[in-house]
RNA sequence: GGCGACAUGGCCAAAUUGGUAAGGCAGCGGCCUGCAAAGCCGCGUAUUCCCGGUUCGAGUCCGGGUGUCGCCUCCA
């Protein structure tokens, strides 16, 4: 089967066929960089990252730009509430941002274009819609009119006449200065509130909207036509639609041929909301001690378009899951001798795998693949059937796979330290004294220390809880 | 109010564009073990939210209902 992705576009699920054979060219809305990101954010830059590993495995030359909202109101009220320029606040939690997608495991991306960085190209866009009559000036901003285009809605299946009914209801026209509540601002002139954020420009003096900056930077470095374009569902309306609507008026070319949505997170089944005390950045959740391997599975293990549900049993499970598969890459480690290559189980293994992931992503199913293939495995270890090629063959196939869903990965702990050795053979040899309490006391005491013993036929194991 | 998504065993979560319910976690029994741990085997009667309909056959399609969530106000 081949490869194929649920597209916003048409809502069903197209075969994926890149504009240029064996290249994808891929754009995933970032951070906005005026704070911690939260799980909630997390979720979708896991999605995005296992979409680009999949791709990558699948033998694709995949160029990953994700943009960095450096300049955007949130972060002008914070440079106002708290007097500090825009680049040192963009600039501490762009750094923090990276930090966090190192901790989680996710690839990074070839480019990070930032807004503040960009603002020449946004101009250009604007000066090309001018040119060709899509824009109009009040009180020195610059809007997009909507009406100009009649693709309009595509994405996000909304009726034009339907969304002015219900602004109609909901928003005092008198806030704004455009002709039509639902036109989006190209360019916003400066006002007293944004302080020095501001750029001299042919537009004049200000700042540019939100949504221009994706356009902008997604066409500078991936075309004016580009493959796949991701993001939450939240951004399918109005900012990805007001995208194509700015990126196709400009250029006279399709914008964005695959759009892909993920669906949200809930914590324990709950609108992640602060008031409610489920909300969760990253950090805290490493601070209180959680793997972060852990949440990287919970946020990876849901199907992208199925809400998430982020629950600290789920964590748990996570867990167990893993030490699972560790457990079973210690096992292969130490088979030894001739027996089974197990060309057989790894390729079926991988098959079912690629076939699970070939369908939309469908990371349920890969796991459901490897976990078939650890118990088959594991039975035959258990009947010593395997060899040490077939061990090597199998731990080289979780590396494989792992290239995909940074789960797999070896244990990175260090060695137990000797003294924790040295009592483990004391272990051994009250065993062979038949001096069981001993024995067993000396196992407490390692296991309440962090250290598991567990007897095999070639002599104890010692691993980490 | 408008548009849309989702609803599967105790928990998490799949099901190849209809064919008779993966996988993980937890639990129970067994094998193995001095005892454990790990591993393996076996075990859940799952009204697949409810009510209708289409079909030889529906978790999968259609209609209605209920619930949760999202968007419609620059929140992934």
């Amino acid at each position: 089967m081949a490869l194929r992705f649920q597209n916003s576009l048409s809502r069903r699920k197209e075969v994926f066929e890149p504009l240029e054979a064996g290249k994808a060219g891929l754009y995933t809305c970032g951070p906005t960089i005026y704070n911690f990101a939260h799980i909630g954010n997390f979720r979708t830059y896991i999605f995005e990252d296992l979409l680009k590993r999949y791709l990558r495995f699948r033998g694709y030359e995949v160029t990953h730009v994700m943009n960095l909202t450096d300049v955007e109101d949130k972060i002008i009220r914070t440079c106002r509430e708290t007097g500090q320029p825009l680049a040192a606040i963009t600039g501490r939690y762009a750094r923090a941002f990276f930090e966090d997608c190192e901790t989680l495991g996710i690839d990074p991306a070839d480019h990070y274009p930032a807004a503040t960085e960009h603002i020449d190209d946004m101009v250009a866009i604007i000066r090309a819609l001018r040119e060709k009559g899509h824009t109009y000036e009040a009180n020195g901003s610059i809007y997009f009119r909507l009406k100009s285009f009649p693709g309009y809605g595509r994405l996000s299946h909304m009726d034009l006449e339907q969304l002015a009914e219900g602004a109609s209801g909901r928003v005092d026209s008198d806030e704004y200065e455009t002709e039509d509540a639902r036109d989006f601002a190209l360019w916003k002139a400066w006002s007293e509130e944004d302080g020095e954020v501001y750029w001299e420009t042919e537009l004049g003096k200000g700042r540019p909207g939100w949504h221009i900056e994706c356009s902008a930077m997604a066409m500078k470095y991936l075309g004016p036509s580009f493959d796949i374009h991701c993001g939450g569902v939240d951004n399918m309306f109005p900012h990805h639609e007001n995208e194509i609507a700015q990126s196709e008026c400009a250029t006279g070319k399709p914008y964005v041929k695959y759009w892909l949505h993920s669906a949200h997170l809930v914590v324990e089944n709950k609108k992640m909301s602060k008031s409610l005390g489920n909300f969760h950045t990253l950090r805290d959740l490493v601070e209180k001690g959680i793997d972060p391997l852990a949440i990287r599975w919970v946020l990876l293990a849901t199907h992208y378009r199925q809400p998430n549900n982020f629950a600290f049993d789920a964590i748990d499970a996570a867990n167990q899951s893993l030490s699972r598969i560790r457990d079973f890459r210690l096992r292969l480690a130490e088979v030894k001798g001739p027996g089974d290559d197990l060309a057989e189980a790894c390729e079926a293994c991988e098959t079912a795998f690629t076939e699970a992931l070939d369908d939309d992503l469908n990371i349920s199913g890969g796991l459901a693949a490897v976990f078939d293939f650890i118990r088959d495995v594991n039975k035959r270890v258990d009947g010593g059937l395997i060899g040490a090629d077939g061990a090597k063959n199998a731990l080289a196939l979780l590396d494989k796979l792992d290239s995909v869903t940074g789960v797999f990965a070896p244990p990175t702990e260090a060695e137990a330290p000797q003294d924790v050795i040295d009592r483990v053979m004391a272990r051994q040899q009250a065993r062979r004294d038949k001096d069981f309490a001993r024995a067993d006391a000396l196992r407490d005491e390692l296991l309440a220390e962090g250290w598991i013993i567990e007897d095999t036929p070639d002599g104890p194991r010692v691993k980490r809880t």
